[in-house]
RNA sequence: GCGGGUGUAGUUCAAUGGCAGAACAUCAGCUUCCCAAGCUGACAGUGGGGGUUCGAUUCCCCUCACCCGCUCCA
């Protein structure tokens, strides 16, 4: 049922312009996929309610667009020039693969061997199937993408395209906190793309080798940021269920700590009930104590002070960081799927027809409303458009005159538009419209000028409900 | 990258070693049309390359992409 559902919504993505396989007409690009239309709508209202829950409605955090290509010497410095790359082997017998490191280490623990280093590989048994010797060559995987600036292609001009975007904010820390004055707890807020070389990309858009995150570094003084963190936790969990994922659909995950990354003390996750494969939740956001490793690490490669200077304590010291890092992409397709459903709704012959309806957030809607004159007439078609030209100052409208008015609206129904105003004959008249409600099908007659008061007013209300 | 599966109109599916069909969707037209109405018409496909063959969408090889498993972690 729920694959079912993945297929739908993947299907129902590609046909109505929300994503379509990346170069197609090529015969595409592995794990890259593009935003038509409808998607880049939706995938911009949901940066832009980030952007406001976090930049906009509060003074304590500010933007910031950083470099997607930095220096490599920050890579060097933030750890992942090492953390991404890792030699690979694999076994020839059951073609399982494993980081050669971490076979080392394992067996140099159980035979008491103080340099894992120098363990043969030839020594080691596959944990799988137990063959040895069957080991390939190591292979390095690295997990930067690579490019060369300048004409010639040498050591000099190796860059790496940026696998976080926190690292720009970590590198803008003192530029920051000078030009908007600000003093811990502060936060700096950065949406952008980020580019990794999975291993395995996959699952649509939900694992691809460039995606776009939305990452907020939180700076605050030692010894609070536990507290911080779990201030987070609470803010970012009811963003997504303020935006209309389901509550059920959405949990907690807690990294063990053997398995944090090379700068977390501590990470939890909030995960999604994605429903691929045979795995039920997968990842949506990390929200990740980094303590003061980026900043630290930065000042000794730098040699630049990236302290804060507490003028209460006379003090000098490093701010600790709370890290909520989203991805942009995954959140799109959490929205997707939470609001894909099919209903049924009566039809016209007196029957019951299948509805598919998204239930997205009108803030996050990609058309506002839809302005539909009752039928292709020369009288209806004008005033209708008149409408639509008046309404589009202030929202994203569609207008469409194609096929029957019952048709028309379940196509608005299946892209989760919220709203749609019908323009009669009776308009004509008395001026005045039907508004009817994606959700509860409900229709209503109100003055032709009034629509775009009832607009803000819906839009108010749905805001107000979930805050 | 490795193993398994899949690949036919926009979508969901048929069929065949000998002219590739349907439904839905889309577009145009008719219809004073309020929840996928009807009628008429139009657009549109065997992922790409090579081989076997008189002839390949079908059989074989390569490649590309997608899905499912392995290390990932936004």
């Amino acid at each position: 049922m729920a694959a079912d559902r993945n297929e739908a919504v993947i299907s129902l993505a590609k046909r109505r312009g929300f994503v379509y396989p990346c170069g197609e007409i090529y015969g595409g690009t592995r794990s890259a996929w593009d935003y038509g239309p409808l998607g880049i709508e939706l995938k911009d209202n949901i940066r832009r309610e980030w952007w406001r829950e976090m930049v906009q409605s509060r003074d304590d955090i500010v933007g910031l667009d950083s470099s997607v290509i930095l220096p490599s010497k920050v890579w060097e410095a933030s750890g992942h020039l090492d953390a991404f790359a890792d030699p690979l082997v694999e076994c020839q017998s059951c073609h399982k693969r494993f980081r050669q490191d971490h076979l080392q280490e394992a067996y140099a623990l159980r035979k008491g061997i103080a340099d894992p280093d120098g363990v043969a590989m030839a020594d080691i048994p596959c944990p799988h199937c137990g063959t040895r010797n069957a080991w390939t060559e190591p292979r390095m995987f690295n997990g930067l993408l690579k490019t060369y600036l300048g004409p010639v292609e040498n050591a000099e001009g190796l860059h790496y395209l940026r696998p976080e975007t926190a690292q720009g904010i970590f590198i803008n820390f003192v530029n920051v906190m000078n030009s908007a004055r600000k003093k811990p707890p502060f936060g700096v807020a950065q949406v952008g793309k980020s580019f990794r070389n999975e291993i395995t990309p996959g699952n649509f858009i939900f694992r691809t080798r460039e995606f776009e995150q939305m990452e907020m570094e939180f700076f605050v003084e030692p010894g609070t940021d536990e507290e911080w963190h779990e201030y987070w936790l609470t803010k970012r969990h009811e963003w997504y269920l303020h935006l209309g994922l389901s509550k059920d659909n959405v949990r907690f995950y807690e990294h063990p700590q053997e398995k944090l990354s090379h700068y977390s003390k501590r990470t939890v996750d909030l995960e999604y009930r994605f429903n691929f494969g045979g795995k039920e939740f997968d990842e949506l956001e990390g929200i990740a104590n980094r303590t003061d490793f980026d900043l630290k690490t930065h000042s000794k490669h730098s040699g630049v002070d990236l302290t804060y200077f507490d003028q209460d304590k006379g003090e000098r010291w490093t701010p600790y960081v709370i890290e909520p890092a989203a991805g942009l992409t995954r959140a799109t397709l959490a929205f997707l799927l939470d609001a894909y459903a099919e209903d049924e709704a009566p039809n016209a012959k007196g029957g019951v027809d299948k509805r598919t309806v998204l239930r997205l957030d009108p803030r996050l809607a990609p058309v506002n409303v839809a302005v539909l004159p009752l039928s292709r007439n020369a009288d209806l078609t004008p005033k209708a458009k008149d409408l639509a030209a008046e309404l589009r100052i202030r929202w994203n409208v569609e207008f469409d005159d194609a096929g029957a008015i019952g048709r028309r609206y379940r196509r608005q129904d299946e892209v989760g538009t919220p709203f749609c105003v019908t323009v009669d004959f009776d308009s004509l008249d008395d001026d005045a419209v039907t508004v009817r409600e994606r959700d509860s099908m409900r229709q209503d007659r109100i003055g032709i000028d009034s629509v775009n008061g009832w607009l803000l007013e819906r839009l108010a209300d749905v805001a107000g409900k979930s805050r």
